[in-house]
DNA sequence: GCACAAGTATACCGATCTGTCTATTATAAC
DNA sequence: GTTATAATAGACAGATCGGTATACTTGTGC
């Protein structure tokens, strides 16, 4: 089997299992077992498990951007785009999007959460994926929303509606979030 | 010094490092250490890490909520109520509130995240923590707005932004989050 | 002043963690 | 076919973890 195949193979069952219990909580070990590799095997292709872990990351950044991207594609309106990025929202918290995993909230927030140094290159890398998402819906808005301010201001609405509703649907258990926050982001549009 | 002296004092410390750290990445030794403490005092008070764990829970709760609740005391209207409460989470975010700690983001959004089961009874005590903060924004929302629908609504909405600019803060270091989210909120009532 | 409860300091136990090393087998290139 | 590379399985090291046990000291109530 090619190198690249086993690589892909231990990023993937790591980012499974790190999504579904917290990274400190699974061992190395544990991932090997998963993903049916050896020991060295794992050490010849990342330099530790802190590197491993930045694997991870990267990739859940780009698989959920792909994801989210597909899903909020038609941007012919703003009431369509809104529609479509809630209704993606709804499907992930309620399991309905298997490529994202078991829905546990937000991975980059998780994982940041377990790491306290700013500075840390774990926390920046779950940085640079929140921006790539803001830059994700200023582009989606861009051809939709003339006036730079009122642009800005939706862009914001729909970040913290977003992260809002992902963190109340996974701690208070609120599976309703995203189906709440829809009619609050149109009735922002209404007024635009 | 009397048995609940050093009972808080563990509390205290440990809920500052959980919080500053996470859990998993702060061992018992590291708590003692900064508590002062024996380990078999530790130990006299709580059975097992997981104690002392959901007793820090217990004790941001209370704290948390003790300060939110002076800082959105004033309700004489919806404006000047939304005013104070993202006043106190701008606050927050940029240290200007010691009671809470070096900001770092939700410390149950934080737990949470290390605990992947939804039946563990951390992850409840979470839970539990939001639904008090629903249950405080419903509390002053109610002399003001006497439709249900309206308040609800409006009630959702704090949640989300709150949630929302607490984590934008936090991940993606947009400590100007919570300045941002203010006007999207006052927006909205003016409608009402 | 005595007894008992509680705290201190620290050694220790078993488990688990990350990471290394050895020895062997499979695979791919030429 | 030979050779170099990469994978395998697993022992092992060194550190750290949560938690227990021991021996001693302090403090409090009657």
């Amino acid at each position: 089997m090619k190198q690249i195949d086993k690589r892909q193979q231990l990023v993937e069952n790591a980012l499974a299992l790190f999504y579904a219990k917290g990274i400190h909580a699974v061992g190395i070990n544990e991932v090997l077992a998963q993903s049916g590799v050896a020991k060295k095997t794992l050490y010849n292709h990342f330099a530790s498990k802190e590197a491993l872990i930045q694997a991870c990351i990267i990739e859940r950044d780009q698989r959920f951007i792909t994801w989210f991207t597909q899903r909020c594609h038609d941007n012919s309106s703003l009431a369509v785009f809104v529609e479509h990025l809630f209704n993606a929202l709804d499907d992930w918290i309620n399991d309905r999007a298997i490529e994202l995993g078991e829905f546990k909230g937000c991975f980059f927030v998780n994982t940041a959460a377990e790491y306290g140094e700013h500075t840390s290159e774990i926390k920046q890398l779950c940085m640079q994926h929140k921006i790539h998402i803001k830059k994700l819906f200023e582009k989606k808005l861009q051809p939709l929303i003339k006036d730079k301010v009122q642009r800005d201001s939706l862009t914001a609405l729909l970040m913290l509606l977003k992260e809002g509703c992902i963190n109340c649907a996974h701690v208070m258990g609120d599976k309703q979030a995203a189906i709440t926050a829809k009619p609050l982001a149109t009735a922002f549009i209404d007024k635009i």
